[in-house]
DNA sequence: TACTGTGAACCTATTCACAGCA
DNA sequence: TGCTGTGAATAGGTTCACAGTA
């Protein structure tokens, strides 16, 4: 039940993805070289992804069943429904923290949206969510409250690290960052960037 | 004029967040600790990465003046404005696509967007925005038109597949990926993955 | 035969160490 | 002294090669 060894980042990147590949795939069982074709993956990288996952799969010589896979795959990387509290919050409802608002947006029991936040009590009061929203000036106390443990920032760029310096204090462990701002955060608080147009900047 | 190495991918992540992160730099120079205090990365990299990029900078033992810094990273990442076409269009008018359209999202000059599809010929006629929307059956026509080189995919999960099938007849480069499936593309055509439910997985 | 499991070999990225400059 | 520029050293990730299995 233990185990979940450590895994580099890029391992668990490519297996979280294959987990949506999982997903939507027809058969029963899926080979490396499957795996390949669609993700563009070397099959012996997924092999040797696999391997570091440490457990044994028997898949040996016919591929992997499908469910057993992704099954494995949840757990090595602490994903299980029980294993996380999945608890998190929007912070930033202009209009594209609203359109996370969206039952939609996170279909999957996974995780569950248990606040929004804005400095404008406007926005606050008029928008319609499936939970509640709440002035920014009553984080602190509500994610406590919630148990809130990751947050989806999506404020504006010059709010960005003040709302994230607002957001460390409350003890939140990770950001999903969907500003165009390099966020400083102390060591253990994980950020990943989502910023459209860096990513615009990249594909170029 | 011409230049312009072959980057590694890394590498250019970072100059592109460090452009980010001069823009809002409050003074004249800044050096690579300071850098490095930002972003956690550490001074030598900084160091290295600018290496890399080729240029001589003027910076030795005085730190980097910002101006000089942004237009040499920006020339070498061949993200000079007039060095590529930035047309853009939005795939997928949903509630996450339609937030898109906001003027605020691309509010630098860099990328421009041009058009906005969708499937459903109702959303395409009700919705708002500064430039047209058309249904999905005419993309392929109006991709060429309008010389759009760039696609934010915001379908469905379910759609992401076929939709960027479709771009990719069209001849686009490259597809920034709100949507949570792998995609499958030709080699050639760059694909960035923002998946906000993947990277709340990911800062578990 | 067609696949996996595995460690070694290779390649890529990061860090270190230090010379050189203001 | 405090910084950059640079290549060498190290760490990290990917691919290869092949033994082992149904």
């Amino acid at each position: 039940m233990q185990s979940q060894v450590c895994l580099p980042e890029v391992t668990k990147k490519r297996m979280i993805q294959l987990l949506q590949l999982l997903k939507a795939w027809p058969d029963e069982k899926i080979t490396s070289s499957d795996i390949s074709q669609q993700t563009g993956w070397k099959p012996s990288l997924i092999r040797h992804d696999f391997w570091l996952l440490g457990t044994d799969f028997n898949g040996v010589s016919n591929g992997y069943y499908k469910d057993q896979l992704s099954e494995i795959i949840s757990r090595q990387l602490g994903l299980q429904a029980e294993s996380f509290t999945k608890n998190i919050c929007i912070v930033g409802l202009g209009r594209l923290g609203a359109a996370l608002l969206d039952q939609n947006t996170f279909p999957e029991s996974e995780f569950q949206i248990k606040a929004g936040f804005d400095s404008n009590v406007y926005r606050v009061e008029i928008l319609r969510s499936t939970f509640p929203l709440y002035p920014a000036s009553e984080m602190q106390f509500v994610i406590k409250r919630e148990n809130i443990k990751y947050a989806v920032l999506a404020v504006t760029d010059k709010d960005a690290q003040s709302m994230t310096d607002r957001l460390v204090k409350t003890g939140i462990q990770g950001i999903v960052n969907m500003t165009n701002v390099v966020l400083k955060v102390p060591k253990g608080i994980k950020v990943e960037n989502l910023s459209i147009i860096n990513a615009l900047k990249l594909v170029i």
